[in-house]
DNA sequence: GTCTATAAGAAGATAGAC
DNA sequence: GTCTATCTTCTTATAGAC
């Protein structure tokens, strides 16, 4: 990788861990294996390093984005699979979206930085709220309304529904983020949350 | 009010803005109406002033835990009342949580301030998940429990109901924290969503 | 592009008068 | 207890050689 990326990555892991205001650029510069002053060969200042990470995120998370919403639109001419959805593919959908949030490393780090930045600046806090809350809801939403659709799953309110299958997955993710060792607790506290989740929401025939 | 507590008021006001490392010591003293020198009067560093401030939140949640048990107490001594709770009365518990949390000034700075700060200290990460995550769910689990008792909601698992009734009201705040302009929109998802809670959760009569 | 040396400025903290 | 003046340290950033 050259250097002026490099640059990026290990900026964004000090950040993640101290915030901006704790990292010293010699620190970073230490990281990359050079001295500060030739940081500044690739970046005007301490500023502008963040900025580049930030605007990589906002490409990535579209990116991201784009990749659910094409993913879904395949999977919506395809709705007949999701006729046999079980319990234990429910379950997946909701391991993998933590999982992948908790420990794809990209996401993590930047999920941290946003934590620690969202008040300085009302960007980030929109941002955060965008990719962890509204997304999701959204993303979550597209799939359980198409099991929905193929009488699979049934609600009052599939907005609400998708609330009562994505909150507990978002607030078992901030225990993670805080709190690695209670991971193992919290991947049994989401399967049992899906088989109540599926037990209420799974179409009953009467 | 003495000055050496005023400092400890502007303060948390200002690390819950800005951060710990984005606060200096002459903008606390600014606040307070004084010079950064006469401070160190009242505190021996800044770092002082920071600890002084979690002293008094462990206080503070201390007593509150404790305020909330002995009321819990009072409450399962009176577990008859619970027979006749209605809907109305779900969403006014839902919602004054969600709007304590929210607009009780304190809480709200400490909150914020913990947010901010709790990656470069695992002690201020676990005070954070105590107050805002374990304790309610363990608050709000009695409460819950008891209806459950009293025969008006039914539930197989009464942890991952009290999970259902408070992650969107977790994700909520979360969100209103950081985008308070959504507060009107949050609320009256807090209400579907425990009209919702209660339609699932309701005892049904066979 | 990287280095050493160093300038420039910010911020925490102290000294000592009042 | 509060102030002004000042010290000290830390951090960003630049200059200029290689």
């Amino acid at each position: 990788m050259d250097t002026k990326h490099r640059i990026l990555e290990e900026a964004l892991t000090l950040f993640s861990e101290k915030g901006y205001a704790n990292v010293y650029v010699a620190d970073i510069a230490a990281r990359v294996g050079i001295k500060a002053p030739s940081l500044y060969k690739h970046y005007k200042n301490k500023q502008a390093i963040f900025d580049a990470i930030i605007e990589e995120m906002k490409r990535r998370f579209l990116e991201e984005a784009n990749v659910l919403q094409i993913n879904g639109a395949d999977v919506l001419a395809d709705a007949e699979i999701y006729k046999q959805i079980s319990e234990e593919q429910l379950i997946a959908l909701g391991n993998n979206l933590f999982l992948y949030f908790l420990h794809d490393d990209y996401t993590r780090r930047v999920r941290k930085m946003l934590t620690i930045e969202q008040f300085r600046d009302r960007t980030l806090a929109a941002a955060y709220m965008k990719q962890y809350v509204d997304d999701p809801l959204s993303y979550e939403g597209m799939l359980l309304g198409l099991m929905v659709s193929a009488g699979v799953l049934q609600a009052e309110n599939v907005e609400i529904m998708t609330l009562h299958f994505y909150a507990p997955i978002y607030l078992l993710l901030t225990v993670c983020d805080r709190e690695p060792e209670r991971e193992a607790e919290a991947l049994k506290t989401m399967e049992a949350h899906i088989r109540q989740f599926n037990s209420i929401y799974a179409y009953k025939t009467n």
